[in-house]
Parts: structure tokens; C-alpha cells; sequence
DNA sequence: GTGGTCTAGACCACG
DNA sequence: GTGGTCTAGACCACT
């Protein structure tokens, strides 16, 4: 797992970190009941503090994406994800809507949308296809 | 045009505005050249700082859909909005991509995602659709 | 409003100031839509941390007893408090179970138990009955 | 005797230990002078470590709910338990405050809590009320 | 060795 | 002046 943090970013550190984690699940990297770093060592990898380390795992945890387990550490949570509820759609229809205003005003139509839309769902899928043939 | 600020939101009530004043761009009910309320009358209307007004007119100007002149305030850009070059692709992309990443750990097919995105494109384009015929 | 915080105690201070504010609310001390003194004068009041202030204030935020207005800081909720939903009610039993199981080891029949909580209750709702008759 | 242990939990494992033995004896599963299972073989049962459940045991004996010989290991007090003293009923009342505080902020009244109270209650007593005729 | 808690001090975004 | 973020260092509870 390669976490790419961009300390000059205007995302906080722990956001970064909290996307890099659920990215790296989307992509089938961290695969449930996988252990993840301490926060002590993640840390020390990145050059960045414990606490914020911590803070994206209290975060991940919240929101049902890992477990913190009181002997191992945080890990990937080893049952179920966090359904796409109604309440889930609404909060994501919220975050797409101004990217999708100004990609109208920028001319781009829908076809156009759906297209980048689906290459980033490929850029998560890769080599997966063809596994279950 | 209706502006709906959240005082409670974590998205900062400047960018609030901006991304308002985007979507009735996007919406067409702002048409190019049309004057934006003046900074202190918006800024009474919302019950908000001048100064927050003023930073979401400035950030607009800067993004190429808003000029602001001195004797007319803020008007929408009357000739041309900017373009979906590569660098906002880039850019939209990088935006797009932990939106995804956490669809599709909640199960969210692409053609699931698909679908909010058409939704949402067309509330953008209510009335309009014949102009395209 | 009388914040009384045991620093020796085991319970951590933000939970015991997370309890204070809520006992605040019951007794009606604290009322919708008032402000709560700033993480920084709070802290200072009490001679803590700010921080371990601000983790109490956004647990309350996080359960829905305060909002955290980007200007005037944090308020008790103005509008509607949690419910007691089943879920809520659920989380009480398991909190409740070890208590009562004790009580009963202990002798406590079921109607000493409830007079106990009713004296608690009725700690909440000093000078309340008289002014609704 | 079933113990369920919750590894996810916030509440510490010895914790948990003593809450599940001593509502094993709220229960009457746990009788006078009835042994509890030698350390090691818990510890194996449950997967967790000796130390643990030696902490759990300890605390057990120190609150005269267990007596611990050499030769038997830890045995259910056979004599008396603990009583219901002042001391107690006054620990009692500090821990029920923040749970009925948030009950009446949730809107629960003393009636709905006192059946809930109850609930628990008789959960502890199935098949024994004709004991008391 | 793990995370949890607390302190202290700093800078920044927001309004 | 407000909370948000980050750092640094410390102690403790748990296992």
C-alpha cells in the first residue's frame, strides 16, 4: 500500500489519508481484516505526527471502514462496508452537485461526464474483470 | 435567484456563494452580462460579512465567470466562461476520485453512479431540453 | 452554569464535560440556542486544555445536543434534540445491564431501583411541575 | 456459563469479564461456592490473554464478589455479597446521572425509563418470580 | 507495543 | 476572536 501525501495540499493531512485509505480499499489493495500500520509507524513513514495519523483512523472508524481493535491496531473492517443508503446519496449528490454546475458552465456535456466517470471506476477495477472468468 | 446558505455547514460560506452563483450560471437563471447584487447588499441580504461577499467575487473573477467593473459591481462574464481544458480536467478529476473510491467500497455499480450524475445534470437543464432539438 | 470537573477522576475530562453539558440541558440550565463559552475561555476557566475542551464540545456536536457555528462557536441546538429511537434505546440497555445486575447481586429489588432513578429524575426537574399548572 | 466478550468494544476486556460473571450471578447461572474456570483455560476459551482475566478475577475478589484460594481457584463468594450500602446507592446514583440526563433530553420520561429499568430487571429473573410466593 | 488521553504551543481559515 | 489543523512530547490503560 502506497500512500501519496501532499503536505503543501489544502486538504488536511488526515483527509488525505482518510481518501488514500478508502481508495486503497476500492482498489482491492486493502482487502478486509487486513491490519493497517500502527499510527506510530504510519507516522514515522509519512514524516507527519501520530495524531493526525490517528485522527483519520478515528474518522475511518466512524464511518464503518475499519475496525480498531484493542490488541492489533486498526484493521480494514473484516464483515461489511457501509451501505449506499439514502442517506449516503443525498450526502453525495450535495459533494457532486457544484462539480457538476461549473462542468456545465465549462460547456461539458453529460456524455462527456459519464466518460471521465468511467474511467476513474476502471482506474479501480483493474485486473479484476477477468478473474471471475 | 434564490441563495441558501447553511450557516451550520462545514463548507465555508464563501465558497457556498460561489458554488451558488455556479449552479444558477449552470442553471441559466444568471445569463451572461447579467449585474450580481452589489457586495453590500448581498452581503444584508444573507445576514453574512461583507468581507465573505467580497472573497466569493473575487475567487469567480479569478475562475473567469464573473468581471467585476467599478462602476457596474460584479457581472456575470458576458462573453465566454472557461473552458474544460486539460488542467480542469485534471483538476475535476482529482475531485472526483474519493467520491468514487468510497461508491464503489459502499457497492455503488458505475452504472448506479451513473444515473445520480444524469439526475443531476438534469435538474441543471429543466425547460431547456428543446433547444437542443 | 457550574461546571464541576474532577481532574483525579478515571472518567476523562472531555466525557465528564460531555456529561456536565448534557445534565446542563436537562436541568434546563442550558437552554436551545444558547451559546456556550468559547473552547479557549472555557479551557481557561476550568485550567485544561483547549483541546481536550474542543473534543467534548464536538462529541455534543457529533450527537446532536450543540452546532458548531463557524462564527459564534458553539450553541446548544436551537431546534430538536436526538430522540430515543430504538437504536438509542438499545445502546441504554447494554449501558444499563451491568448496573442493574450488580443492583441485584446486591440485594436491590426492582422497586428500590426505580425509586433511586426516579430521585435522579426528579434532580433534573427542580421548579419545573409548578410553572405548567 | 456463556461469555461474550466483544473485542470491538470500548469497554475493556477485563471489564467486560467482570459485567458478564457478575450478571452470570445476577442470573443465578453463578452460584455460591461455585468454581469459576481456572485462568488459563478462560483466557484459552476466550482467546485473550492471562493477564487479562487474572485483572478481571482480582477486581472481582477486591469488590467480594469472588474469594480466590490456591487450591481451587477462584470460587462465587460462598457466604454474602456485597451489600447495598450508602456508599454504594451513592456510585449507583454517579453512574445512572449521565444516563438519565441524556434519557431526558431524548425526551424520555421516568415512566418509559422505569419500564425499560424493569425490562432489564426481569431479564435477570426468568423462572424464579413463584420463588418469592 | 498498542491506542487513549492530556498538555502546550503554533499557524491558519473564517468571518 | 472563533474553531480547525498540526506538531511535539508525555503518561497511562490495555493486552
Amino acid at each position: 500500500m502506497l500512500l501519496q501525501i501532499d503536505l503543501q495540499s489544502e486538504v488536511p493531512i488526515y483527509t488525505q489519508l482518510v481518501h488514500n485509505i478508502i481508495e486503497g480499499i476500492a482498489r482491492k489493495e486493502l482487502l478486509p481484516g487486513e491490519a493497517l500500520p500502527s499510527v506510530r509507524s504510519m507516522a514515522a513513514d509519512l514524516g507527519i505526527n501520530l495524531h493526525t495519523v490517528n485522527k483519520a483512523y478515528n474518522i475511518l472508524k466512524q464511518d464503518g471502514f475499519v475496525q480498531v481493535n484493542r490488541k492489533q491496531g486498526a484493521v480494514i473492517h473484516p464483515a461489511s462496508f457501509p451501505l449506499a443508503d439514502e442517506q449516503y446519496q443525498l450526502r453525495l449528490q450535495e459533494q457532486m452537485r457544484p462539480l457538476i454546475a461549473e462542468a456545465i458552465c465549462r460547456g461539458m456535456s453529460s456524455e462527456q461526464f459519464k466518460v471521465i466517470s468511467e474511467q476513474i471506476y476502471s482506474q479501480f477495477s483493474i485486473g479484476e474483470e477477468k478473474e471471475d472468468g
